[in-house]
DNA sequence: CGGGATATTGATTGATTTCAATGTGAGTGG
DNA sequence: CCACTCACATTGAAATCAATCAATATCCCG
């Protein structure tokens, strides 16, 4: 379950990123302790970032790329919690150990920062340490969200609902690309697979979707998938 | 306002706490600002203590009751996202205004601390800026927990954890009270009551457990159980 | 062009919900 | 003290949604 741990990986100097415009006005204090303390490092798709229980010691930020973190029961039904998108920021455990895992979910390109140094930051930064904070707390209100969609939605809900909320982290207009496969979705959503894809074509029949390839949605109606958000 | 004393003290690791005057020893530093800052408010069975969207002006701590946590769909569908008992902190939220509803199961009596206050106090204080930061890291943990029972458990496991969940907050050896009603449960388990009530039924014939009145089960078997729990 | 992984589609089953009664228990007033 | 009531809980029967089992289909990638 733990091919490679952090430690062992190599880091190399950030490479050039299409999203390293300098722009430092009115940014998170936390973006930019990663941008000056953070080293990128680059994991192939599906290859663990940490594992659960693993001591938490780096603090991590999506390059590029995109991340799922999960915990799994012993027979393998897997729950997938959140997905990681650049520019987010994961891995911010308050214990000792990671309370789930977290892998790539494609090739990715992630900035790691130590946690001491963050923490060392914090405590003459107090900008910084709300920062941190808010970012916990802003990620157990997404929880809470999500909570809401596993314990109380329909199939067709939970599917509309993560399509909207993919557009909107994608910004993008109409044409959503999933990094994830129909599995990783089946495990965040608590479905399966094949619920999922009939769900899919189901939505692409009703006409709020179109599916020109498995992993390209177009949303032709957000009014339709709004009105199963809930 | 009335001195009075948390009857049990939360359950979760003291960090390695340095020498404080004017606090106890081992006691987390958030409970000690609670001690020093905070004022018992009684609040009756069914009360809000907040409203979504309402501003996040306050953080609370149960001194005895029970309180839960939930969201709503327009039409009335509910997501309970946790309960809390004596000793528990909730309310930390990281934004300007609260990202769910907190409601008093029962009477309750509840520990209410200026937001403004605690973060002045946490600004020249690290240890407790860390505290702060590290409940709001645990309860995210336990959302994710309640991802895997929402998204993933059947009935009668999700049933089986709760019983085992409620029992060891209660540190109570067989014999677990429950606050809240059927509805409650079957809310924060993403089930009907109904099926709570069925489940129960069979988990009584299964002999895992007796239920010698609605509010009260006993836990004969916390093998059969464990063995649920996943 | 072939082959393995991934995705879709179909048929059936089954767990949980829904609909509908019935039961229980605490509090109230006669 | 006993009926009465109201809220809450249990039980039963039927319906439903999603899971499971099973077969194709499609997409990459060498």
């Amino acid at each position: 379950m733990h091919p490679q741990t952090v430690a062992a990986l190599p880091i190399r100097p950030v490479p050039p990123s299409p999203d390293s415009h300098d722009i430092a006005v009115g940014e998170a204090p936390l973006v930019s302790a990663f941008r000056l303390h953070g080293a990128a490092v680059r994991f192939s798709r599906n290859t663990e970032v940490y594992g659960e229980s693993e001591r938490a010691e780096y603090f991590y930020q999506v390059v590029s790329g995109a991340v799922r973190t999960y915990k799994v029961m012993q027979d393998g039904r897997r729950q997938i919690g959140a997905f990681y998108l650049p520019g987010d920021v994961f891995g911010l455990e308050g214990g000792v150990e990671h309370a789930f895992s977290a892998e790539a979910v494609v090739d990715s390109c992630i900035r790691i920062a130590r946690r001491s140094t963050i923490m060392a930051l914090a405590v003459t930064d107090p900008e910084l340490a709300t920062d941190l904070w808010s970012q916990t707390a802003g990620g157990l209100r997404l929880a809470h969200e999500h909570m809401l969609l596993l314990g109380r939605k329909s199939a067709e809900e939970r599917v509309a609902s993560f399509l909207l909320d993919m557009a909107r982290r994608e910004a993008s207009v109409e044409m959503v690309e999933l990094p994830m496969s129909r599995q990783d979705i089946a495990d965040y959503l608590g479905l399966t697979i094949e619920t999922v894809s009939r769900t899919l074509t189901h939505l692409e029949d009703k006409e709020a979707i179109e599916l020109p390839s498995s992993r390209r949605i177009r949303l032709r109606s957000r009014a339709s998938l709004q009105q199963l958000n809930g």
